[in-house]
DNA sequence: TACAAATATATGTATATACATTTAATGTAT
DNA sequence: ATACATTAAATGTATATACATATATTTGTA
């Protein structure tokens, strides 16, 4: 069940996708949709990564606050965060560590299983996601470039075509 | 012209995205489609990632590779294959120099501008290039889960939300 | 010409990541 | 109960990456 058709040879400037785009010869609007959804990607995650280093921390640590604070106070063990992150990564030990450093999540070993750590996110943490939040706020209207209707079509979509 | 949009404090398995999106209660489409788009990407990397590994190069190298075969015989500099990249890299010298120790690409410097240096790729690598086409030939079908006028539906909403 | 600014590439360094292995706790079959 | 497999988390290690800086060359300008 494996996805193989990445065609990268067409000149792809970063800033200039959208006019570069038009003049390619893709081999098909396919091929050009993968290549697309990795480059969207890309350039989400660039923007993101500058955004939250201003907070001192990276896009997968955010990305564990945000699921620890989805949690709305129940413990979630290292394993269920792993299985939640974007990024599947097998450090998400290490990197709820780098959390822990910072006092921005606590670690509780379970009783009733002693091999697991359930994880929670502290008041600090809290705090620090809301101050993210705030600030993303005003950003909010620059991803108004679509429509809502839009939005939905591509959710769609992106589900179809892992689905 | 930040997008800082980013809610990931709704619970996603890997593997079951697909199921569990219908359930969520996303504060809107648009955060939705953010998300969708990284994670699809991700989902997208790691078969690119499993697959190219048995050729023993990254998603990055192969990134390259077709890059310089898209060049068809003609020269490109450093700083062009880093501009065509899909991950901006800082570090598009040393990745050429891991292709350059496997004998897929050679380094001209460039009599006209000797600062630059020109990137070639070798029949070697052209040869892995062939071999890796044709195994994913075979593959492409199972990118068939979405019609083209999907596929041309959401490069058209893509370009849109990053224009 | 001389000299500062700009450009192309390479490198130093700290951190992040992938992948394999280890450690500890639990489950299961005999 | 004992032995073996399984699971959760942590760790070792090699590689990759981001970001800053260095080096070499070219360009612009007084």
């Amino acid at each position: 069940m494996y996805i193989h058709i990445f065609v990268f040879e067409i000149l792809l400037t970063q800033m200039e996708l959208e006019k570069e785009i038009q003049q390619t010869n893709f081999k098909s609007q396919k091929h050009k949709a993968v290549l697309n959804i990795l480059f969207t990607a890309s350039w989400l995650g660039c923007q993101q990564q500058r955004f939250l280093k201003e907070h001192d921390i990276s896009p997968q640590q955010y990305n564990v606050l945000r699921i620890l604070r989805g949690q709305k106070g129940n413990p979630i063990t290292v394993n269920g965060i792993q299985e939640r992150m974007i990024d599947r990564s097998s450090n998400a030990s290490r990197l709820i560590d780098k959390l822990k450093e910072k006092k921005l999540t606590e670690r509780v070993i379970c009783e009733n299983d002693r091999r697991q750590v359930d994880i929670v996110i502290t008041k600090l943490g809290l705090e620090l996601l809301k101050e993210i939040d705030i600030e993303m706020e005003d950003e909010e209207n620059t991803f108004g470039k679509i429509t809502i209707k839009e939005a939905e079509e591509l959710n769609r979509i992106l589900d179809k075509l892992r689905g």
